[in-house]
This record gives C-alpha cells, sequence and structure tokens, in this order.
DNA sequence: GCCGTTTTCGGCCCGACTGTTTTCAGTCG
C-alpha cells in the first residue's frame, strides 16, 4: 500500500511530465495544487479514500481522486504509466535544474537527445551547451554551477526533512530488546541547518544481539560490512544511519565523540594531549587506563570545561571561549515573546490576520508584527499605500477587540519592503513612516556581482525606515546559494544604522546562517528569529530560527523578539527622529 | 484538472526583468 508521500510524489511526477510534454498549463497547474494539498495531509489517504472523502480535499477532483484510487487499490494507475513512457526519468530530474523549465527540457531531449543530469553536465562541461538555440555561455555557466550545487547537495537533507525521519528512527530502535538509550548525534544533534547521514548513539550491554534486530528493523534496507562499533544502514527512504554503539558506563564520552563535530573532537583531542592523556568515544586513556564518562558534564569537567551545548561544537573558537569564561548564554524557545515576520490573506499567505494572531496567542505570544509584501512582485498581491491604510484598520478594530476581552496581546503593523536591484524600495518613505515595523527583504536579482548585491543591501540598511533586513542573502538550502555579498560590509552598516538582521526561520532558508549570525554580534548587530510563516501551522516553525541563532551564539538579549512590546515600538524612533 | 452567491463553461497566480534573441523562456515570491 502507498503512503501519503509517494502518492503525493506520483501526482508531482504527472504534472512534471505533462509540462514536459507541452500540457496546458493549468491543468498542470492543477496537479501541483493537489499534490500540495495531499503533502500536507495528515490523515492517511488510503483512509480517506476508503471513506470515499477524497474529492472532499481543496483541489482534488473526480479526475485525482480516481487516479489516486488506482494508486492504492492496484499500486499502479494506467494514465500514469502510459504518460511516464513518453518522458525519460532522468528529463524530470533535468526539470529540478534551476535555468531550465519545460520548454528548455524538452528541447534539450529532442534536439541533443539529452535525457539526464550527467549528459547536461557533461554537455555543460564541455561547452556544448552554448550551441544551443536558447542557451548561450551565461546561462551554460549557472547551469554547470547548479547541476553541481544540486549533485553535492543530493545527500544532504535540509533539517526540517532529517529531523521526522530520525525520530521515527529513533521509536523504532528505542523499542528493540537490550537498548538501554537512544538518542541523535552528529549534525543533526548540532541542529546543521543540512544533515549528511543520519547518526545516532545507542547504549546497550549487548552489542551484539542489538547489531542482528537493526538488520530487522522495517526502515532497514541493507547495511555495511561491519565496522565495529559503528553500524552503518541504508535505509528504504535512500538515506543512510550510522549506529554508533557504546556500553551504558561510556556514554558520556560516546556522545561527546559522536556528536562532534570532528573539529571540536579533534580539539578536546588536543587538550588532553596537553594532560597526556587521550580521548575517544570510549572515554580518557590516562597511563593505560581507561577512565570512563557517564555523561557530557564528566568530559568537560576533566577538561576544567564547563559543557558546552552541541550547537556550538563547531571548532569555531568554542573551547577558547569556554577557557575564558566567554561562552554565551544562548536564547531558548521559551524567551521568544513575539514573531514580527508572518503573511496573511491580505498578500500571499493561506491565513487571515485574525487566525495568525490567534495561532499566536496559542504559541504564548505577547504580541505579534504583521509583515504581508509591498506591491512589486505581481504573485504576492503585495499591498499598496491604500491597502496598506485598510489594513491597518482591520488591525486597529482587531486590537479593540483584544483591548475590551482583556488579553494583552496586541497586533502592530509591518511590511515585508521589497529591495529593488538598486537598493531603492518598493514604497515611498511616507508610507514607510506609519508602519510599526520596516523590513526589507531582496526577493529578486539575487545573481547581482558582489558589489552591486552589497552596494544594494547597505542602500537599503541605510534607509532610515528600514528596522530589519529580511532573510538577507536570500538562500534557499540546495537549490539557491544566495547572493554574493561582502557580509562584512553589510554588517558594518549594520551596525552603525542600528538595523537588525533577520534570521529567518523558514526551514527553506535558515538565513542569515550561523557564521554571520557571529559576525553580526561580534559587531553588535541585534538579531530577530522569525518564522515567515505564510499559514497559521507554519508559525510554531520558530525553533528551527532559534536552533540556527543557538549555533551563532545568540544570547537572548541579542534578539529583539524576546523584548517587551515597548522596547520594539521604541526602534521606530530611529526613523521618527531623522 | 478543478471549481462555482459566475453552476456544466470559462476562468484559473502576475509581470518586470534577464539572457538570449529579434519573439521567447525562465526567474522570483
Amino acid at each position: 500500500m502507498l503512503n501519503n508521500q509517494e502518492i503525493t510524489q506520483t501526482i508531482v511526477d504527472i504534472a512534471d511530465a505533462m509540462e514536459v510534454l507541452g500540457e496546458n498549463r493549468f491543468r498542470v497547474a492543477a496537479y501541483r495544487r493537489a499534490a500540495d494539498t495531499l503533502g500536507a495531509q495528515t490523515t492517511s489517504l488510503a483512509t480517506l479514500h476508503a471513506q470515499g472523502d477524497l474529492t472532499a480535499l481543496p483541489g482534488v477532483g473526480e479526475g485525482i481522486a480516481g487516479i489516486i484510487g488506482e494508486l492504492l487499490d492496484q499500486g499502479h494507475a494506467p494514465f500514469v504509466d502510459e504518460l511516464l513512457t513518453r518522458v525519460p526519468p532522468g528529463l524530470l530530474d533535468i526539470l529540478r535544474v534551476p535555468e531550465i523549465g519545460p520548454k528548455s527540457a524538452a528541447r534539450l531531449f529532442h534536439d541533443e537527445g539529452i535525457t539526464d543530469l550527467a549528459a547536461l553536465q557533461a554537455a555543460a562541461s564541455e561547452g556544448r551547451l552554448r550551441a544551443v538555440k536558447g542557451f548561450g555561455a551565461k546561462t551554460e555557466a549557472r547551469i554547470l554551477a547548479a547541476i553541481n550545487l544540486m549533485l553535492t547537495s543530493t545527500n544532504r537533507l535540509r533539517l526540517i526533512d532529517a529531523l521526522p525521519v530520525m525520530d521515527t528512527l529513533v521509536a523504532a530502535i528505542g523499542g528493540l530488546a537490550g537498548v538501554r538509550r537512544v538518542v541523535p548525534a552528529g549534525s543533526l544533534r548540532r541542529g546543521a541547518s543540512t544533515v549528511g547521514d543520519l547518526n545516532l548513539l545507542l547504549a546497550t550491554d549487548d552489542i551484539t544481539g542489538v547489531r542482528a534486530a537493526l538488520r530487522q528493523l522495517p526502515q532497514v534496507a541493507g547495511c555495511d560490512p561491519d565496522l565495529g562499533d559503528v553500524f552503518g544502514l541504508q535505509l528504504h527512504n535512500g538515506m543512510r544511519a550510522g549506529v554508533a554503539l557504546t556500553p551504558p558506563e561510556q556514554w558520556g564520552s560516546a556522545l561527546v565523540y559522536w556528536t562532534g563535530s570532528r573539529e571540536h573532537v579533534t580539539q578536546l583531542q588536543a587538550l588532553a594531549a596537553e594532560r597526556g592523556w587521550s580521548f575517544d568515544a570510549r572515554g580518557f586513556t590516562v597511563a593505560n587506563s581507561l577512565r570512563r564518562c557517564l555523561d557530557e558534564d564528566s568530559v568537560y569537567a576533566a577538561l576544567d570545561l564547563p559543557t558546552i551545548i552541541p550547537e556550538l561544537r563547531e571548532g569555531w573558537g568554542e573551547i577558547a571561549a569556554a577557557q575564558q569564561g566567554r561562552l554565551p548564554t544562548v536564547i531558548e524557545p521559551g524567551d521568544i515573546h513575539a514573531d514580527l515576520h508572518w503573511h496573511t490573506t491580505w498578500s500571499d499567505g493561506k491565513g487571515s490576520l485574525r487566525e495568525m494572531a490567534e495561532a499566536g496567542r496559542a504559541l504564548g505570544y505577547a504580541f505579534m508584527s504583521v509583515a504581508d509584501h509591498s506591491a512589486y512582485l505581481g504573485v504576492t498581491g503585495g499591498l499598496d499605500a491604500e491597502r496598506l491604510r485598510q489594513q491597518r484598520l482591520e488591525i486597529d478594530a482587531l486590537n479593540a477587540e483584544y483591548g475590551a476581552s482583556g488579553a494583552s496581546f496586541r497586533l502592530l503593523q509591518g511590511c515585508e519592503v521589497d529591495i529593488l536591484p538598486d537598493g531603492a524600495l518598493a514604497l515611498p518613505d511616507d508610507v514607510l513612516a506609519r508602519l510599526d515595523l520596516v523590513i526589507a527583504s531582496p526577493h529578486v536579482a539575487l545573481r547581482q556581482p558582489r558589489e552591486a548585491a552589497t552596494a544594494r543591501l547597505v542602500r537599503a540598511i541605510n534607509n532610515p525606515h528600514v528596522d530589519i533586513i529580511g532573510h538577507p542573502t536570500g538562500r534557499l538550502l540546495n537549490t539557491r546559494p544566495g547572493a554574493d555579498l561582502d557580509m562584512a560590509q553589510v554588517i558594518a552598516a549594520a551596525a552603525s544604522t542600528g538595523t537588525i538582521l533577520e534570521v529567518n526561520a523558514g526551514p527553506e532558508r535558515l538565513d542569515l546562517d550561523a557564521p554571520h549570525i557571529r559576525a553580526a554580534l561580534a559587531a553588535g548587530v541585534r538579531l530577530t528569529i522569525n518564522t515567515d510563516a505564510h499559514d497559521p501551522r507554519h508559525l510554531a516553525g520558530i525553533s528551527l530560527g532559534v536552533t540556527t541563532a543557538r549555533r551563532g551564539g545568540a544570547a537572548a538579549a541579542d534578539v529583539i523578539n524576546t523584548w517587551e512590546l515597548a522596547q520594539i515600538a521604541g526602534i521606530n524612533d530611529r526613523s521618527a527622529s531623522t
């Protein structure tokens, strides 16, 4: 029986294949819309099918419900089988390359006989692509770079995608006989934005027995030859998991060792070596005898260090900071009082102002600041001066309602204003001046040369009405590298104007990333962590942003979302006074 | 293909910009 994810993927494949075949774009869009709905379902599609409820889902009509029914009942659908025979499977990969849409993919296929990513990469690297109609040298170079990014990142999952796989694995392994304890380790435990192999640490007194049981897990497709203390598993979903096994009495040292990072552990080992000791997953070896560590605290204590949280273990200097008592006390999820960047049905969000506000109240927020798009990019349905004025009326009414009911909750009116390619903003200053909070974000022209891209952000920062720069680089994990910025210049400009830089918690962004956050904090720049939610359910996703900020060493006081409403309202005084 | 205080047809998520061409494909949210 196919699961929800497999069915959703099949519907996406249909849309992709139809697009290459030049089908009606609305028909293609209908499949994509249906796939969005299906992917968001928490109930099993098999159950909905059995109840005859599939067509109740928005975007799913008789046609698509019929295909899903066939997939569930027979494991395949004749329509899909026939469609996919007309499109080589590798062509769907080509369609995922930025710069290449359905028309180009079809042309590469029919005219050049290019049917997969490897052939496209070869053509681009040999300079043959620029000869194809519609392609030039610049496009060829960008396609080559994009393919290289795709190939190097295919084995890395975004954190948001890795977490549920890890949860399933931890639950399954935790249920095996003889397993005393199992936790995530590796880059996932450190909160990295993307994760390669999933690493877990497992404590057992019966290493042989547990090893045999791991092979039998339903998630496991195969396993590597025995490497001793680490057991490599290939999962059915294509991911790999490295399970480190340890006797319980060595838990602390094993957890430090397998959490990494490699640089961090190497530096710990150097510190141990200064004492004439050595350190590995088993513990410290002191004069040929093993000193075990039950927990992580005792590992660090043995080296006269305070415990360093996993998010900071990247080898950037955290051990020296710990020795000098300069380790930051980093922000906790519970420190966040407010989300300052989210969208509503006024622009391209899925929830109304009220629905979003209620979702925020449910998270315990004291206030929130909406940030719908400015009118600029057509598809976002952004707001101009007049619609901002109308939105303000709705916000005032909601606040009056909250006030009357005795709730202390308040809504502020912000706006996510587009930074135009030259650094000017999409709304005039007098309109910006009336907003409670102005977030300026780059959305277009993200491939400018470094100098232009940097000057653009600096110009936006220097606008006295701009309070926050949203997702500063514009990167999309595994997809788009983001603007080529001289971040030192951007940070220096933000420091001199008091402009706040965003840590966008959108799971596909996580922008700024940890190194930029550290640099910003070192320059005295404040941060804000926001979800950029386009749906009430997305507001809960603030946690990945908090994790990213922790990796950058941000303390609660560095992040304005921990401030009181009055302090936030004061941010705009800077623009009021100029 | 889906949907309907527009109900069985006709509209759906735009439009300025870039690179490559000379009329178009792809990007960006």
